[in-house]
DNA sequence: TAGAATTACGGAGGACGTAAGAATA
DNA sequence: TATTCTTACGTCCTCCGTAATTCTA
């Protein structure tokens, strides 16, 4: 189980080839052919069918592991180095998009109003966010997501580094402009479980996550949505491709389709803050300007 | 950050020397003066202090990391070897003092009345509950802690492995029997933050929980208890040592206290099964036994 | 039969033990 | 000065590349 051996393994897997594996490692095909037996002889199991490269069962399992295994190493690697980096007038944010609101925009204004920060944004997928965090390529991660009001959202393990702040506003359905549904003050949501849905796990709230929230079956996601872009979603739900929710301030914004607030079940939209244990000066003074507000936290419903 | 590295730099640590740790690994000193130096020049920061032997600023970080790390690496070995193994007839329990109450043993009468199982029950501390059933040591895992009515408890990273149900009840704070507050139908337990505690973080609700849950400062501990042993707990709170939280049902019967429900904030005491994605026969009846009651989930009040 | 994984083999480097050398309480 | 960690060095073993071999779509 040596992570170099765990690594090739799931190179192999995303590339379904030995020899792609290969070449994306800078090693050779029979590098990684040896390694493949090594971790199956190690593990005393078959991992990998070959012709096609696919995961056996044992080896869908390991994949389960692998890549989480990984990221808490370089994580580990990461936070250590962070340590001993120059105090630096840069704040890199890995944001989902939802996240990226006003409030956060006004922040940054602040920031950058009170001292000189260069400030660069990325705004990725949620599990990219977390990512970015962890391994430091971002000081700051920003990531949106549905809860119970004053719950926290259901994150994977994030180590000891970092911690969490929060801010909470009211949620919403985005309908095609003109929908019967449109002119509603409020929609409850699981009124709506056996409607269409668009998924776009990275840009609205995942349908699975709607489902488990709810407590109720359907959401069931009838097209597809991949990336991180606010307004293409928006397009597409315009087009009646179907239904999404976003926070109610964003929603409400969006060209081309109408946000009717959710009232039932009562969630709100939450953004959590990953902090590392270690932050820069930038980050610790962003992390000041979001989380308190005369003292309060920012609340988007406050705009 | 070879794994191996990372075992001897925890070894070194939790041992305060390198020779205890090498002989505890089964090395020589030089291999585990040669591992540090090796895991200090890929990081490219000392770890360890010595003479005396003490972890740095950086290898304190690390440790923060390398026990997780070793625990989740161990835990995939584990789980792939699980998927191996022969079917048994013997289910072993891993459990936290305070979720061991009637319920579960009922429950294991059950599964005993409708199988020839042999059973194991083991009484050991939350963390290493999670590190049973992690590494397969154990089949199923039992955790109590406190929450607010229908949270899960907050635990650390399990990995894809193992999956949650739960049951809940009542809280109870025990007094001395005749103490002044023991008259009480209830308790708030924000009143009772400047009270003398004990912290015994593995048999009773750990007091930095109920700072937690509670959101307050205070509960802090002025005698601490190790181990995993409730009755002893309670001697301890019968010679008034301190008080400490304890499921209702449970802190009812024992002797030498009394039991006064908490009112205030609204928590339970929870209890969550820690499932193994691919659980022994045994486990999967017992998992039904204990989640299942008439189709609805076992409460402990219910008794 | 061509594309792709495996096996054979050799050289370079790494890992660990023995033993001698420094450092600190 | 005794204990404990470090360094030097030799051996063995592992790792990876080249190249020949086997497999299968």
């Amino acid at each position: 189980m040596d992570p170099h051996l765990l690594r090739t393994f799931v190179a192999v897997l995303d590339h379904r080839s030995f020899s792609l594996a290969a070449s994306a490692l800078g090693y050779t095909q029979s590098a990684v052919s040896q390694h493949i037996a090594a971790l199956e002889a190690d593990l005393g199991t078959r991992l990998v069918e070959r012709r096609p490269v696919a995961a056996t069962p044992a080896g869908a399992r390991l994949m389960e592991h692998a890549p989480a295994l990984l990221l808490r190493l370089e994580a580990a690697r990461a936070d250590l180095a962070r340590l001993h980096r120059a105090p630096s007038d840069r704040l890199t944010l890995a944001c989902s998009p939802a996240a990226l609101g006003a409030p956060v925009a006004r922040a940054l204004a602040r920031l950058r109003a009170s001292a000189r920060v260069d400030v660069e944004v990325r705004v990725v997928g949620r599990e990219a966010v977390i990512e970015e965090v962890l391994t430091a390529r971002a000081d700051l991660g920003l990531l949106d997501g549905v809860a119970a009001p004053s719950d926290p959202l259901p994150l994977p393990d994030l180590g000891p580094t970092v911690t969490l702040a929060a801010s909470e506003g009211p949620l919403a359905v985005i309908f095609p402009d003109g929908h019967p549904l449109a002119e509603r003050d409020a929609v409850r949501l699981t009124d709506l479980a056996q409607a269409q849905w668009i998924d776009s796990p990275d840009t609205a709230v995942p349908l699975d996550r709607l489902r488990a929230v709810c407590g109720a079956d359907g959401f069931r996601p009838r097209f597809r949505h991949l990336g991180t872009d606010i307004h293409g979603l928006a397009a597409l739900a315009a087009a009646d491709h179907g239904l999404a929710v976003l926070p109610l301030p964003l929603a409400a914004a969006l060209p081309g389709v109408t946000a009717v607030p959710v009232r039932h079940p009562r969630l709100v939209h939450r953004t959590e803050l990953l902090h590392p244990a270690d932050p820069s000066t930038p980050a610790r003074r962003l992390t000041g300007l979001l989380t308190h507000r005369d003292g309060s936290r920012v609340h988007e419903d406050a705009d």
